[in-house]
Order: structure tokens, then C-alpha cells, then sequence
DNA sequence: TAGATTGTTAATCGATTAACAATC
DNA sequence: TAGATTGTTAATCGATTAACAATC
């Protein structure tokens, strides 16, 4: 891993290699920087600019080579042992992200969902759904250490606790609430009223009476 | 409506609003700037500042009043007329916002949720939940502004084509694809699994072996 | 009054983009 | 070669924060 990464340029290099394995399938196997940029909807220096932080050189005629440069970016931001994934309170909107993670040969592996107050089952091909009265032993044993977490706001002090306790490092947090948790717990947060709320103002502020 | 607000004030604008309307409930009248930065987790500064930009002003030692400063939060954010949400393929997650937007009183509301390949159910309290087949006939019936979209990959180019044909202004996107709409439909995109790859990296950075 | 807070400008910080020499 | 692209620095842009006069 390279330590001094910006956390943005860490997401658009994850985004390339999206991209990238897509290429890859389509058996491409050079692309410009212009050209990734385009598919991104981000500015061509910004590309090369990135590629250069991680350390890798294009050819000036080929462009960037595909199948070297998805080893690159993971050099760059993977970490060297596989890490879980668990999806607590999440529902449906986790699949298309298990899908992803456990098909693609990515350091990252969705390896359990929680769910409150219903019956477990097979939710997502490929991984369990438990009650959330198991988290703690589950995430334990399976040795999780990350955790998408989007359970309603009665639940959030009891639920990131147990969470913590049970050893997760990082959290990425649904949920309108601040969490509570140690420092050193990495919490990314994402607010989704607050942004229909900023979706809402911008498709309206050109209609509505304004001052 | 204030025209020119930028993109992060109206998010931190909405943020202040919830807290405040938490605030109002336990009978609290007025707060200081430094006190909803610390809610918050911001600074002072940004607080007063974005205040400024509302044209609101609070009393040098009582701070602002809370339930003045709900409603210009409105004025300035807030469209006149109520805006419909629909989910798309969302799940449990939009749980929690809908229950905000429906019992809060606000100009937003969650109108429906689809989904696709089950059977339709009432899926939250007060919100129907169709199949996505009906998602056409349904949005322009109940003229929802506003979609989530979270489908899987296979689906988003013909699930945005339905969206965008029957009149939605603004999506929220979670599918890791970029959307194929007209530029005036407003879109905010998030993509989980690049979230999720940054959080992994932070959470390793100084534990895995470096460059 | 002394002390604290607001409103606002200016400084800082970081991220994005422009520019261009070097290269093939 | 002429033209295009990379790698990299410098300029720009925007957002955040510091600072402080004005106020009560």
C-alpha cells in the first residue's frame, strides 16, 4: 500500500479499476487517459495526475496498459489479506455490491447481513443473513472488519456498540445519526435525507419563486 | 427559495434542520453557533457563515432561535409546493428516511417504493410498495419529482429510461454505473464500493505493509 | 464594565485544472 | 517529421477556518 494516498484520489482509483476489469472483458488492453477520464466524467489530469501518486507510467503511444495498471492501483490500495464486509440493516440495496466484491477477485468479501426483527435466510447468493441477535458472535467469528450500517435511529447506540465491541475497524454509516465510537474506529458517513434534501433544492431552484 | 447557495451549504442546511427539529422537541428555544458545530462535528466559523448566507441573524447572547431558524432554513432550501419521492430498488435502507420525511413536516415525502421480481407488498407503514412494472403508470400518477435508484447493474439503463420518461426531475443514483439521462436531470451519484475500498484502505494504512 | 458571541472579511488549505516541456 | 500523449509543475478555484471589530 502506498500511505499517503488523498482519500478522493483512494475512490477514483478504486473507480478506475471498475472500469478497467470492464475493459478487460471486453478485451481491451490499452486505454489514454483522456479516454478513462471521459468514462468517469473527470478532467484527463486528473487521471494522469492520479497514475502518477501511485507511481505508474503509460506508454505515449499505446496509452495505459489495462492489465498493469488494475495490479498497480491494487499495489497501491489493497491491503495484502482478504477483509469482510457485513451489511447490517442494509436489505436489498447491499446486493449489487456483494455481487461485485465476491465475484470480482477483490481484498474485500461481503461475508454476512444482519437483519432486525425478521427471520434470517439466504438473502444474497453466496451470503448468510442472520438475526441481528448474532452480530456479535458472528462478526467474531468470521473475523469482519467492516461494516455498512443503516438501522432505524432507535437502534443506533445499542447496534454501533455492539459493533465496536466486537472488533470492526471501519464503519460506513447510513444512518442519520453521529456515532458514537472510539477514535480509531475509521466512520465514513452518508446521509441520505440530507442529499434528496440538495437533490430537491437543485431541481427546483430555477422554478420555484425564488429571492 | 435562496437562488445561489452551494452544494455543501444546503446539505449542511438540512443537517442544522434535523438537529434543531431534535432540539425543539426537548423543549430547547436557542443555540449557539458553536454549539451545532460540536452536534455536528464542524466548525464555528462554518456555522455563522452559512447562517449569513441565509440572511438569518441570532441575539449575541441567547445565539439563534431555534424554531425562527427551522423556518427560514425553509425558505431558503425549501420549494413551495410538497416533492415526491419514489425508492427504486432501494429496501430496508430507505426505511428510516421515509419515516423522517413522512412524520417530520417537510416538503418532502416518500410517495412509493418499487422493486423488481416480487411481490408487492406494503412495505413500509403509509408507503406502497409496487412492482417495478407498474413504475411508469405509478410515477406520473402520483407525479414523484424525486427517485433513489438502486437497481442491479443489468437493469439501470432501461430502469433510468422508464424514470426519466415519466417525468422525474432528479435521481439519486447508488448503482455503480453512470447514468445515460438528459442533462437536466439533476443526479447525485454514490458509489458504496468505492466508499467501501477507501474505508478499507484508511483502515489499513498504518497497519499494513507500506511504501 | 468585562466577557462572550455574532457577522464578516481575509487567510489558509486542499483539490482540480491548465499548461507545457519531454517524448516517441 | 508532425502530431499526439504523457508526466509534472504551476495556476486556479472553491471550500474551510482564523481573526477580529462590533455588539450587548
Amino acid at each position: 500500500m502506498i500511505n499517503n494516498l488523498p482519500g478522493n484520489t483512494v475512490e477514483r482509483l478504486s473507480n478506475y479499476r471498475r472500469i478497467l476489469f470492464n475493459l478487460e472483458n471486453e478485451e481491451k488492453t490499452h486505454i489514454h487517459s483522456h479516454q478513462l477520464a471521459h468514462l468517469l466524467r473527470i478532467n484527463p489530469a486528473h487521471v494522469r495526475r492520479d497514475l502518477m501518486l501511485i507511481g505508474f507510467s503509460g506508454d505515449i503511444h499505446k496509452g495505459y496498459e489495462i492489465s498493469k495498471l488494475i495490479k498497480s492501483i491494487g499495489k497501491a490500495i489493497d491491503c495484502v489479506h482478504v477483509q469482510k464486509v457485513a451489511f447490517v440493516g442494509v436489505g436489498d440495496l447491499g446486493r449489487a455490491v456483494a455481487d461485485f466484491f465476491n465475484h470480482q477477485n477483490t481484498k474485500l468479501q461481503v461475508a454476512a447481513t444482519f437483519r432486525i426483527g425478521q427471520e434470517p435466510g439466504l438473502q444474497f447468493p453466496d451470503v448468510k443473513c442472520y438475526n441481528i441477535s448474532r452480530m456479535k458472535e458472528i462478526i467474531r467469528q468470521e473475523n469482519i472488519e467492516l461494516c455498512v450500517l443503516a438501522v432505524p435511529h432507535s437502534f443506533v447506540n445499542d447496534v454501533s456498540k455492539i459493533i465496536v465491541d466486537a472488533g470492526v475497524k471501519g464503519i460506513l454509516n447510513f444512518t442519520s445519526s453521529r456515532l458514537k465510537v472510539p477514535k480509531e474506529i475509521y466512520v465514513e458517513h452518508y446521509d441520505m435525507i440530507s442529499k434528496l434534501e440538495k437533490l430537491a433544492y437543485f431541481t427546483n431552484k430555477d422554478t420555484c419563486p425564488g429571492i
